[in-house]
DNA sequence: GTGATTTCTTGTCATTTGGCAAGATTAAAG
DNA sequence: CTTTAATCTTGCCAAATGACAAGAAATCAC
């Protein structure tokens, strides 16, 4: 072992607490796991996933803010989701079925992070099974809290909404345009202003 | 190889078409698969899962209407989902994340199908890569066909999610209540019924 | 720093939706 | 069959939101 291996793996430290958070993982298989991903930067306004292209990366991002987004039949720009450091970032429908995604996804500021393609994921979901249950925790994960979100769609108000996103993910705010959060939200941006002046009044 | 067995294995076509539907799994395998599940018939307004319940169960509904709902903070039952036959049904987090479920999964009509328990389909998972991969395709349906009604939620009016479900799923209406389905698209009943008055005298 | 562009706010008005309650219709229970 | 309960519709009015446009504020590009 020489000291610039050494210093490579510390490299990716942020990854291989990640892989071993879920406790699904020991330290010795992360690092394992760890050593198959590349580094990748994305600068702000870049694409980490275009229209039209296949999802292939499945993208650790350590630091960093991407938005989702698709548009719908009038040719609008609808925000899916917003993405925060410490993740795994992929369009999960065109990544396992292989197709091509009808969704883009950009960076709001500078990333940083480590990937692997969707290859080398199927060759290590296939010779480590701690892997393929932390791949499959992912997926549930992103499941589950989508359907939170769409609980309340249903239950809560656009103000409700609004509020907790500011609740619970408040640096967001710092680095997101007010409008792609009004189309997050499912709402225009003018009804998000008027439900923020209102908020002020409140408080 | 006796006639009753033989009968019992005829039993299962449907379930074992599903699983070789995708291409991922052999005949001879879904056979295999097959065997490990046992018949589970739901009478009307029985629960499949109820909550507070551990979501044990991965059942393969070849017929009826399943409906999943939950309690909003209010005590409002909403309807979070509408299985119909011919797919796997489970709540996702609660199944593999082994805590505790928020939803309810309750039969709108008689149902039948087959099931196996969690224990069971890790074991299969474990030992045939080819049931991996179908598993991992039931996750990845469910997750894009929320994320296509998230969606359609933000993107769409009310009256156009009703036409859409009222287009793609027509069965639905003859089993369900309206109730039911005016909070899945996330309205009053009132409103559904508004709705529906419209579009009869559009057309 | 300055002009151009993007983002955000605000006003006006129309439309959608909700809350509530009463009545009509349908389904369920005995 | 009859009674009871559940479901659905409708009316009224208030509240929330959208569409559109204009102006203010902030950001970006050079």
């Amino acid at each position: 072992m020489n000291v610039y291996i050494h210093d490579k793996k510390m490299d990716k430290t942020e990854l291989i607490l990640f892989l071993t958070a879920t406790n699904h993982i020991s330290r010795e298989k992360a690092e394992i796991i760890a050593d198959h991903f590349k580094p990748k930067s994305i600068a702000r306004n870049q694409f980490l996933l275009t229209e039209g292209q296949l999802s292939d990366e499945y993208f650790f991002m350590r630091s960093g803010f991407l938005r989702a987004f698709a548009y719908d039949t009038d040719g609008n720009d609808v925000t899916t989701n917003f993405y925060a450091g410490n993740q795994v970032v992929f369009e999960v429908s065109s990544f396992f079925n292989r197709t091509i995604s009808k969704e883009n996804i950009q960076a709001l500021t500078d990333c940083e992070g480590w990937y692997i393609t969707y290859a080398q994921l199927n060759m290590l979901f296939h010779s480590l099974q701690e892997f393929r249950e932390f791949g499959r925790s992912v997926l549930v994960k992103g499941f589950a809290s989508l359907k939170v979100r769409m609980l309340s769609m249903i239950t809560e108000t656009a103000e409700e909404r609004y509020a907790h996103l500011l609740q619970t993910n408040p640096k967001l705010f710092e680095h997101v345009p007010l409008k792609y959060i009004a189309s997050y939200l499912g709402i225009t941006d003018s009804s998000l202003s008027r439900i923020r002046k209102e908020l002020t009044k409140k408080q």
